[in-house]
DNA sequence: AGTAATAAGGTGACATGTCACTCAAGGTGA
DNA sequence: TCACCTTGAGTGACATGTCACCTTATTACT
């Protein structure tokens, strides 16, 4: 919720106020508010009705979305945006629970190949109709058509620049 | 990333159908995206320029806003959206570190009073400008004014479906 | 071939978050 | 007053996420 707050105002600096706006402070709650509720929401559902995880699932689902349900582990973290050393642990702790397995990459000796366990596929199988009519319940049903629409235009603006500024970092940087 | 992707097609349930439209689908997957790289890109600017995190600065904020820099912490925790085990751990890690620090609350024996520092001020203010330079930077320059003001009044709707939920759940359970 | 740079992956330490549980203080009604 | 329930807070175990660093295999350059 909170952040960004003024602790005071510094009139005069105008080209970049140093403070956020009463109006964007607001946006700013919203947004954080609601970007944190609706994950917590839907991990407790999917942890309550399948023992999965949300992080769980998404691996569960890239995979299972994948060319022969496999996957090397910096490809897999990429489509998820999450870090490598992220996916490694996570990896290692679906693996001591039978959702995944990791096998040797035969085109490069370096990576390694995740796969999707029949468990696994069970496990997503299982999760995935509740999990669906979660998201559809706690975001889809909030919103309009358009709403939804104009929500996936804004929040691929939102990345469309951080891919942007992390180009230029790593341009620079 | 990914979520609630179908594993297969099954036409013919009209009213409720199990699985995402492609549109919803694309929308749920830049929500799920922005959602996510935003605040890891504001912690870490601001762990890297004050030595805080995103937790940090929201309690910090928080109780800065509040009457005599101080609050309950149950108080507090309403304020965040957080459970109160996670308060409770994150204000033990903050006091140790100097940053805030309990008393006893004169009106209820049960309570506790968490107060800002002379030293948590001191590091609210020095990360303040920052963080608020971070988050139009990550946020506000990506978006026209008109589209900062959809996405708030779109978050707004999700917050207030969420709300209207969690009042639904306590009277039922 | 020989070597430096890079890429894939893993690991350990530590910060953070959640859940179930405990304890103590306050309130309520017989 | 006493039993009982509720509320505020803390705790321990464990899951998750990040950072810095390591090892090994590949690639690029000479």
């Amino acid at each position: 919720m909170a952040a960004a707050t003024p602790l005071e105002d510094s009139p005069g600096t105008s080209p970049e106020p140093a403070w956020l706006t009463d109006g964007q402070q607001r946006i700013w709650r919203n947004w954080l508010s609601a970007s944190s509720r609706v994950p917590a929401r839907l991990g407790q559902q999917l942890q309550q009705d399948s023992g999965l995880s949300l992080q769980d699932y998404e691996v569960l689902v890239t995979l299972n979305e994948a060319t022969n349900s496999s996957c090397r582990i910096t490809e897999l973290a990429g489509l998820l945006e999450w870090e490598r050393s992220r996916m490694s642990h996570h990896l290692t702790r679906m693996e001591k629970r039978g959702l995944v397995c990791r096998g040797a990459c035969p085109d490069d000796g370096r990576a390694q190949l995740v796969e999707l366990t029949d468990a696994g596929r069970t496990a997503l199988e299982a999760a995935a109709p509740g999990h669906v009519r979660a998201v559809r319940s706690v975001l889809f049903d909030a919103l309009s058509d358009d709403d939804a629409a104009e929500l996936g235009r804004i929040t691929a603006l939102i990345s469309d620049h951080l891919n942007a500024q992390e180009c230029g970092l790593a341009r620079r940087g």
